[in-house]
DNA sequence: CTAATGATGTCCT
DNA sequence: GGACATCATTAGA
């Protein structure tokens, strides 16, 4: 085993534009958890999937309706985490892309463990799956990095924020990325339900569900 | 393999 | 009051 490569930071910068460049950079970037009084773990994965969220028009978007006191994040520079709840149960993690102003953001749908697995384990009391699928899904991955909506509004790009990102590390290899329908939102109608707009590295085993 | 099903709280109309 | 960017399990074919 060779030392792990120091950590670098992810730069706002490729958050800054266009929102599906901004998910392919995405990809393969790494999401930190850094150990508190709580939980004294640090964990860490790599984002495998995530789903685009762009402008005032997508009716599938949180900000479809203008700005309002859960969605204000999204209206604010890019770099930015906006957590909320879904089902009364799971919260999601969202990553502010494009400039203040232009409402978008990447919803991190699945992570890849890497680090403090057990300790994401026990974040997820209750479900049996296998390691690789500990944070497979929105709200499982806010569950096992311990997010909940005080971390909305948080800078990722911040490495000394308790949650954050992380440059992909530089000697892995660019991911193959695929493209598909994004999940859960039929109500929005066409052709919102259908563009593909959901990314993922193709071949994880730590996807949602079925590969796009 | 697919389909059905509770658990649960907040947002916006 | 209706709907919701979900999950894991159970039941059925």
């Amino acid at each position: 085993m060779s030392p792990a490569p120091p950590e670098r930071p992810f730069p706002r910068d490729l958050l800054a534009g266009d929102t599906l460049t901004a998910g392919r950079a995405l990809l393969g970037a790494l999401l930190v958890r850094e150990p508190d009084a709580a939980v004294p773990t640090r964990r860490e994965g790599r984002i495998v999937e995530v789903e685009a969220y762009i402008g005032l028009d997508d009716r599938a978007s949180h900000a479809r309706m203008g700005p309002t006191a859960r969605n204000r994040p999204m209206f604010g520079p890019p770099g930015i985490a906006y957590v909320y709840l879904v089902y009364g149960m799971h919260h999601c993690l969202n990553v502010v892309t494009e400039a203040a102003g232009r409402p978008a953001a990447l919803l991190i749908r699945a992570v890849e463990p890497i680090a403090g697995l057990d300790a994401m384990r026990a974040a997820r009391a209750g479900a049996r799956v296998k390691d690789q699928r500990l944070a497979a899904g929105p709200g499982s991955v806010g569950a096992a990095f311990g997010i909940d909506r005080s971390f909305s509004g948080l800078d990722l790009c911040d490495p000394s924020a308790p949650l954050h990102l992380a440059a992909r590390p530089e000697d892995a290899p660019d991911p193959v990325i695929m493209a598909g329908p994004r999940v859960g939102i039929a109500y929005a109608g066409e052709p919102w339900a259908s563009i593909p707009w959901r990314l993922a590295i193709a071949g994880s085993p730590a996807l949602s569900r079925r590969a796009p």
